[in-house]
DNA sequence: GAGAGATAGTTTCATATGTAACTAATTTTG
DNA sequence: CAAAATTAGTTACATATGAAACTATCTCTC
């Protein structure tokens, strides 16, 4: 008589989706805490404001770009930032459609005061790793990240 | 003069939490086709399913544990589920506040025509890793997961 | 064995999010 | 250069999510 079948077997604690995601979770959580806890932030709003301070002048789509956020997150998350005071929109002389925006000092300080903050804690996470294991992490996420998207890159 | 103070520069690219946070995402993306665009299941219920065909009869609260999902997220997976009859609730003899949870056949036919989808989509992914490579991946995660997480083990 | 807590799971309510439709400005095309 | 198609960004609506309150049951303590 025919065998029941017996399908592969998968074990979600170790697919890899599943650890990702976990991983990831627990990763931003940690600096999570720093931004939301203390100063109200959202993970988007936190987003939106390190490429702003990074490239002062940038267009929402251009932040959308750098972050993987759509536009309707984008859109919000700028909002949000303008309505604390963080943020200010200054219309583009060339292209009526899109403003640039850039960090108030009020922002500046803020985020002045996270970036510190977010990079040690980073580092501590990373610290659990050899200058050499997190250079092979680097290397492998990229390779990862290649093969889930190959029609664009991520980073 | 004092110069003007020149904090560490973030670069959101190469900022380990949003690295992983889009690289999570990119990969759930793809198995989330297979069984959200096909079988209308949400990333939830598909690992309520994988570890209820894992552990039949096993209760809400312990596939919180393992999914590290939270109990209202299971309660609404579970209600979902059986609602579409992929899920079966029995109520246990010692404990009558919990049900001891199981799938249908018909949802165990649709795991079942899940799963290799799943892996092979899985296989695919790593498959741009050597055996070596995945393997470091892997403790490397682990590694992470433990720093990011040291008061429970997330796997 | 009668409270006082603890636990399993659901419901409620307020907020967050994604999709699609929309407005306004710009670029393209014939 | 006028109409058509694109693009930047917002708004509206429907659904998803998280926190807290709630119900029912169970366990512990005296």
């Amino acid at each position: 008589m025919p065998e029941k079948s017996h399908p592969a077997p998968l074990r979600l604690s170790t697919f890899l989706p599943f650890r990702l995601s976990v991983l990831s979770n627990a990763v931003s959580q940690r600096i999570a805490e720093l931004y939301d806890r203390e100063f109200g932030l959202s993970v988007w709003q936190w987003r939106v404001m390190a490429v702003t301070a990074d490239t002062p002048g940038i267009s929402a789509t251009e932040i959308g770009q750098r972050t993987q956020m759509d536009k309707v997150a984008v859109s919000r998350a700028v909002a949000g930032l303008i309505e604390v005071g963080y943020l200010e929109r200054r219309p583009s002389t060339d292209d009526a459609r899109r403003s640039n925006l850039v960090l108030t000092p009020a922002g500046t300080r803020i985020y002045e005061l996270i970036v510190p903050l977010a990079i040690s804690e980073e580092a501590r996470l990373v610290s659990a790793l050899s200058d050499k294991e997190q250079a092979e992490l680097a290397r492998l996420m990229v390779k990862l990240a290649t093969a889930a998207s190959p029609e664009r890159d991520l980073w």
